[in-house]
DNA sequence: TTTT
DNA sequence: TTTT
């Protein structure tokens, strides 16, 4: 695998949910997260502080994505390392949609849970404690069951029409263009 | 301008058109790139050599947006670092949809022109000369013209009426939601 | 301020030690910090774990050597973002020696506290309170002295013959080649 | 390989000299080469212009070694990505010493020749051809013969007194800490 | 000297 | 939708 050009993503952000993990059918996992980054300024004109949030749709494959989704949860602080990648597909209409993402994948992708020892991240109902976000701890239940099978929840998705689904890439190296059918 | 969290994008790559430079109402300078970045990988079903070629969506501001128009062309070598930042619009139907953009300006962003010394880059039509891409040299004319103000060029692209057009964004800042209205 | 290459670095570790802050004749802070990373692999003779560190040497200039003096302590987390630098000085004996740092300073350095939320960070004995680490807060005391003067403990440090002293640099700008006499 | 942290070097720059290769004694290559990036700047005093270059120590591994050796010439144009590495060893009279070093190697290590199709870049002399520097092309005679052993060459360095020579290290898994005897 |  |  070689390349020519340098591709490079580096985030430090939060989630805003916990991680959508799926099941590819060679069985490799995928992790869906959004990322939030986030910028303060003053306002020259009116003088108030003003801030704008960005977020970041990141797909990680593999065991990274396995890692994501036992260890981070909605408000989880990562570091993130992969690469851009964008998507072409056609919305129910036939016009030409783009989705861009950040992917973690291979030996180029990196993903680092931050903020280690405060604890918690549990984003299921956790009766009678209170509830820890934004840290990682002791291996937990995935949030989302991770034998589940890819299809089922392709044909889950296809039945919510008011979400326009993109069609199904098929899957030679670089499997990078992974598609999660839910346009950002 | 203080902030939490990292959003940082490096591209090494070649550009797949002259730049597009505009001017703003203020009179800054926006130059709108497409890089090319690519991989190379022997496939493990068929043992042919394949290649996947990304394109990337940058938006340079200012004193780096002038120099993008003055020296990059079609073909050059650049090294880039921006932020990423989608933008959402509405399509001509009432959809939303979003564009993802690497922006390059202010203090964090960087453009590097890369293989200096071999000259050329010109994308004019150069009568009787060898034609070179791929690098920079001494100053050039400006493949757009410079003092092409922003608005007509706004309504010269609303009237080809197969390309979708984004709503002109207010700038505030920091003014990096700019818009060039036409979706990639 | 032009530049021709890129000389970047970027770590993401913990504090091996409170910062140690210092003034520079001009007033301008410096925050001298060292920041372990970390890597962990299985030996393929022995089987057996092995873990090596590395000890990074980072000094941050201006507003963020203040917001590193204020916020961050011996076994913080952070995000940093700068330029290697190698400074030549001669030794006691006259020969030429080398130090290289990562330098965070003006508009391309980078210093971002990581993990948030879960206290602490104080390094100065806390008497019956549960000491925490590797995280910050509120802003805190400084554990240097803010107002000291740089010149005294420039001297300071001088009467300790045991350590090799770097010779005081000018500072014309950039003044990233500044110096804190302790060899690393 | 797991990692805690993050330990990253990102340089754009032209080399000072021809790579220097040398093997291992278990057959791997090693490529030192140092980089050069430089910063411009008016001085405020003086208002004159200004230029301070910064040298970069980058050792390269493996495959990315034999690449270097074959392809890159003293004024090639490379991207680099590694990792910061200091090196401690003891010089003649007993006294401590570090030489810091980017290393490149294993899946995340980046080497990326720049500003290509300008051909060129042979440092020895090339009679009657007119001498180009600072590209690559076509795979030429490296600069240092590939099958010369180690051990000889260390001999060698050793023989040149007024270099200080650090004894050669173990490798062990991650070999990183490889080193080419002649402090920077 | 950190951290897990 | 996160975080401070």
């Amino acid at each position: 695998m070689a390349s020519r050009g340098v591709n490079k993503v580096i985030l430090v952000g939060n989630l805003g949910n916990d991680p959508e993990i799926r099941y590819m059918p060679s069985g490799g996992a995928v992790a869906n997260i959004t990322i939030a980054t986030s910028e303060s300024w003053r306002d020259k004109n009116t003088g108030e502080q003003r801030e704008k949030t960005e977020w970041h749709r990141v797909a990680l494959f593999g065991k990274l994505a396995e890692v994501a989704g036992e260890y981070l949860r909605k408000g989880s602080q990562v570091y993130i390392e992969g690469q851009l990648q964008t998507r072409k597909w056609q919305d129910q209409s036939g016009q030409d949609r783009y989705t861009t993402e950040v992917v973690v994948q291979g030996f180029n992708g990196v993903m680092q849970m931050l903020g280690g020892r405060q604890g918690g991240g549990q984003s299921a109902p956790m009766g009678g404690q209170q509830q820890q976000q934004g840290g990682w701890g002791q291996p937990q239940q995935p949030a989302a069951a991770p034998q589940q099978n890819f299809a089922p929840q392709q044909q889950q998705q296809q039945q919510a029409p008011q979400q326009q689904a993109a069609p199904q890439p098929q899957y030679n190296e670089p499997p990078m263009d992974f598609d999660d059918d839910i346009p950002f």
